[in-house]
DNA sequence: ATCCACATGACAATCATTGTCACCTGGGAT
DNA sequence: ATCCCAGGTGACAATGATTGTCATGTGGAT
C-alpha cells in the first residue's frame, strides 16, 4: 500500500500497459494470474523455470518491480525483509494474510483511512499516505 | 507492530530487562535514549563509534534484536527492507512518521484495533496481529 | 579469588537485490 | 518484407545488510 501509479504513457492494451508485452513479460504475467498468495521474485523466478520458461531472473525482478510502479501488483514486506508481490485489484486496499499458508483477502477500510488522515492532520502532517496488514491464521489452517 | 515478547525470566531491575547490564549494551541503549526517529544497526553503530564507543557491529544487532524481542524497542522497515530501531512507549501504538525528517509521533488508535479484530473475524481469522503505519510530511519540513 | 554461562568482536559467509554490458528483438517506419 | 534502434534480456559480477563462527573476555554469584 504505497503511493506511486504514475501514468506517464497512456496504455493502448488492457493488459500489459506500459510496458513491451515481451515472452518474458507475459511469463511473468501470467504465473502472478495463477498465484493467489504474495510471492517472492526468487519463487516466481522458480516457478517459471520448474515450467521450463526460459526467463531470466534479473528480468524477473526488473518486470515485476514495473509491474509494481504501474500498481498492476502489490509489494509486501514481511518479518524478513524480502519483498513479495501479488497480483491484486486496482483500487486501494488492505490484505488479510494467514501468517501460515499465504492465504490473502483483500479487504477495503473506509473507517481506517479517515482515521489515517485525521491523526496525520492533528499533527500537521501533509501528503499522507498509510500502510496497514492484518495478519491471522485462516479457518482451513491449524 | 509484532506479537513476540517472551517471559523467560524475572527481571530484577528496571531498565536492562533479561539482558546482563555490559558496556556495551548499556552504550546502545543510551544511545537509543537520545535518538527520537527510527534508525537501522549500521547508524547506531556509527553513532557509538563517532563517540568513541568501543562496541562490535555484531554486538549492535544482537543487542538491538534482544531489545525488540523484550519489546524495548519497536522495529520497522521503510520501503528498502533495512531494519529501523527506536525506543517506544510500551503498550500497543502505530506511528506517525515524516518522510523527510524522520521526525516520529506514537499514536493509538482504538477505532483502528476494533477494525482490524471485526475484518479478521468475518473471515474467520484467528491469532490477529496487524501491522499500521502512517506517512508524511511534518510541519517543519518543506 | 574462582568459575562459567553468557557476551563480545574480528572476520567470513549468506543471500536478496542491483549493476554491467554485449547481444537480442518488438514494432513503427519505409 | 526489410531496416533500424530504443528498449529488453541474461549471464555474471558487485553490493550491502544481516547472520554465523569461534577464540577470547567478563559479569556476578559462590
Ligand atoms: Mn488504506
Ligand atoms: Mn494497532
Ligand atoms: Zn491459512
Ligand atoms: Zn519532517
Amino acid at each position: 500500500m504505497s503511493e506511486g501509479t504514475e501514468l506517464t504513457e497512456l496504455a493502448d492494451h488492457a493488459s500489459a500497459a506500459g510496458q513491451r508485452p515481451t515472452r518474458q513479460r507475459r511469463a511473468v504475467s501470467a504465473a502472478l494470474g495463477e498465484l493467489d498468495e504474495f510471492r517472492s521474485a526468487q519463487e516466481i523466478y522458480e516457478v517459471l523455470r520448474g515450467r521450463g520458461e526460459r526467463v531470466g531472473l534479473s528480468t524477473v525482478y526488473r518486470t515485476l518491480q514495473g509491474l509494481a510502479d504501474l500498481g498492476e501488483v502489490d509489494v509486501l514486506r514481511i518479518d524478513d525483509g524480502e519483498a513479495r508481490y501479488r497480483r491484486c485489484s486496482s483500487g486501494h486496499h488492505h490484505h488479510l494474510v494467514c501468517r501460515s499458508c499465504g492465504r490473502t483477502v483483500e479487504v477495503a477500510g473506509p473507517t481506517v483511512e479517515r482515521w489515517a488522515e485525521r491523526v496525520a492532520a492533528e499533527h500537521n502532517f501533509r501528503e499522507v499516505s498509510h500502510t496497514l496488514e492484518v495478519f491471522g491464521t485462516c479457518a482451513a489452517c491449524p
